[in-house]
DNA sequence: TTTCCCGATGCAAAGGTTTGCGGTAAGGTT
DNA sequence: AACCTTACCGCAAACCTTTGCATCGGGAAA
């Protein structure tokens, strides 16, 4: 592999000055004569020098790399959220490096470990749905190091935060169902100790308190959420002496798989079993019945997240300032829940 | 923030010795007492000693970083892809860097660009549809910098490529849906001038031909692919004097949409129009009827490429030996094509 | 002519690491 | 006693950049 990058040092060689000079010149800084610095923006120009970000790296301890620690490279929702960072930082010229946990715990404290190892200067995250210890995000606070949480509201650790009202939304979505008539209406969770999972569980259970329908354990699925595990939960409920009569999922991945277990065994969406998922993806207006949902706005969610984090990276706001930031979810009625 | 790294000049400082004899017990390179080493390693673990990035990097001009150019974070094929190479990238301990170019060459440019600046190893690239010239890659090539392509095969790049056979499973496919009795097939398609829009569309004809089955120019929609551009794109198609009675779609969501289209104007699946697409997202076996399409093996794209490219890096195979590795993709048939 | 100032430039350290080479003791050899 | 090994260890350069300080010339003031 030839020799591809200009340093200061050719530069100065070339033209017979020192590394210094040169770099005053091309900084712009400190005293320097026309011509000299003339000479050597144009040779500069010409061999297209950048200064290398390695040694800018060690030098200033900045890397223009921030750390992005996300479930998963494939779902709609986290997709989005990326997309949203990532434009914002390609503007800003900071690169991503970007950490997949599989919602795993353990591969979450091992990519925190590695981009602070890597020297990003801040971390946004999207904690797994799994993690409950704090100890290590808690510990970048003390530190402040720059943190952004997304996704998930987790009032232990004190930083800003990027969400949507999933209480609100999950809320919204079960009354909906019950003004819609249903009265057995089924959850299918995951395993979500806190937060996400948490919050849509808690507004769930109150809506049906509200309007005074009885909360029934057995009509609640937890789970580790993906397909196939969606289907065996749907086929579990559809065994139940006394079905439901929705079924909210979620994820619109999982509503869409207990859609077809749903048909599958002769029950109508929704005169039978209404249907619902969270995400709004985009497959799910293409379902039939079109799915009733919860748009999240992923992409928005990022470029906030992202903005903030440049904010604190800059000094423009406090670093890991305390401030939750709660973004508009929408209840997207579709076919699938009007009874 | 905290100083929060530790380096050799803190152990040597704490254990009064030199930074040298340090960096040699911590390689274990080099002669030393025995007792020196021990407690330099012990301190070095107590204090969670690891080498800094940036230091290495400038110095071996190695930062076990890997670049990655791709289309887009949010379909699910591109999305597999990344997957598999991210798995075995963190198994090697090699970071990614990841550019997305939304398809359009300018971005994939200045990605190139960025990345060689960011003194990543090697780039992993799925080039734009649109892109054209090669000129770019051409110069990597020449200056024998490790490049692997994924997903389109430019036989003007000479180095390792991993693909599908996608004249393979369009003929495949354009010959079920002859066998299947459709006469007047339409083709939703992109721009690509080469590679996978051009192999799938001569592979098309090519069926055609075969069977005798006159081509008509009509039939075929080229254009910049997403949801709403393919319901625009079906609607012409469904104004024809002469319907289609199948329509092939560049991948899942552009046959998603065209199903939608297809269905609200009371016409039949597969029994009016047979309707197939490419890359079997999750969601296409959910449709109704359920979509044929062919499935391309992202995940493992990934994998070999990152493979591939770990090989290069290595030195273990030559740098971009020029090389076409053809993955199997697999026609699903559902009951979108079933007559 | 000497002194001083100032504009222009170079030196060197710092950031962290590796590594060839030189140095320094202790111990052995003649 | 003088010399040579040998086993350890430190120095310094290199990678690239920034920046406080030193240097060096020339021109102006005394």
């Amino acid at each position: 592999m030839k020799k591809s990058h200009v340093s200061l040092k050719d530069i100065a060689k070339e033209l017979n000055l020192s590394i210094s000079t040169v770099s005053r010149a091309i900084r712009n800084t400190g005293e320097i004569s026309p011509e000299t610095r003339k000479a050597v923006l144009e040779l500069a120009e010409k061999w297209n020098y950048k200064p290398n970000p390695l040694a800018m790296g060690l030098l200033k301890n900045k890397t223009n790399t921030i750390g992005i620690i996300i479930p998963d490279a494939e779902s709609y929702y986290y997709s989005s959220i990326l997309s949203g960072i990532d434009r914002v930082a390609a503007e800003n010229n900071y690169s991503l490096l970007t950490c997949y946990t599989n919602d795993n715990y353990k591969n979450e404290i091992e990519a925190i470990d590695k981009l602070l190892f890597s020297r990003v200067e801040g971390i946004i995250s999207c904690p797994a749905s799994e993690t409950s210890e704090f100890l290590y995000y808690n510990k970048l606070i003390d530190d402040k190091f720059p943190l952004i949480l997304v996704d998930r509201r987790c009032k232990d650790i004190k930083t800003t935060t990027i969400v949507t009202d999933n209480y609100r939304s999950a809320f919204e979505l079960t009354e909906h169902l019950i003004t819609e008539g249903c009265r057995r209406i089924a959850l299918i969770t995951s395993f979500e100790p806190l937060s996400v999972g948490r919050q849509r569980f808690d507004a769930y259970k109150d809506a049906l308190l509200k309007h005074n329908i009885p909360f029934k354990s057995n009509l609640i699925i937890h789970g580790n959420l993906n397909i196939s595990t969606s289907i065996e939960a749907t086929r579990n409920l559809l065994k139940l002496p006394e079905l439901p009569d929705a079924i909210i999922g979620n994820d619109d991945t999982v509503a869409m798989a207990a859609m077809k277990v749903i048909k599958e065994s002769g029950l109508k969406i929704p005169e039978n079993i209404a249907l619902a998922g969270f995400n709004d993806d985009p497959f799910s207006s293409f379902l039939e019945p079109a799915l009733t949902t919860v748009g999240q706005p992923g992409y928005l969610m990022g470029l906030k997240a992202i903005d903030k984090m440049l904010l604190m990276i800059s000094g423009d706001i406090a670093v890991n300032l305390w401030e939750t930031i709660v973004m508009d979810s929408a209840l997207v009625i579709r076919e699938s829940t009007k009874k």
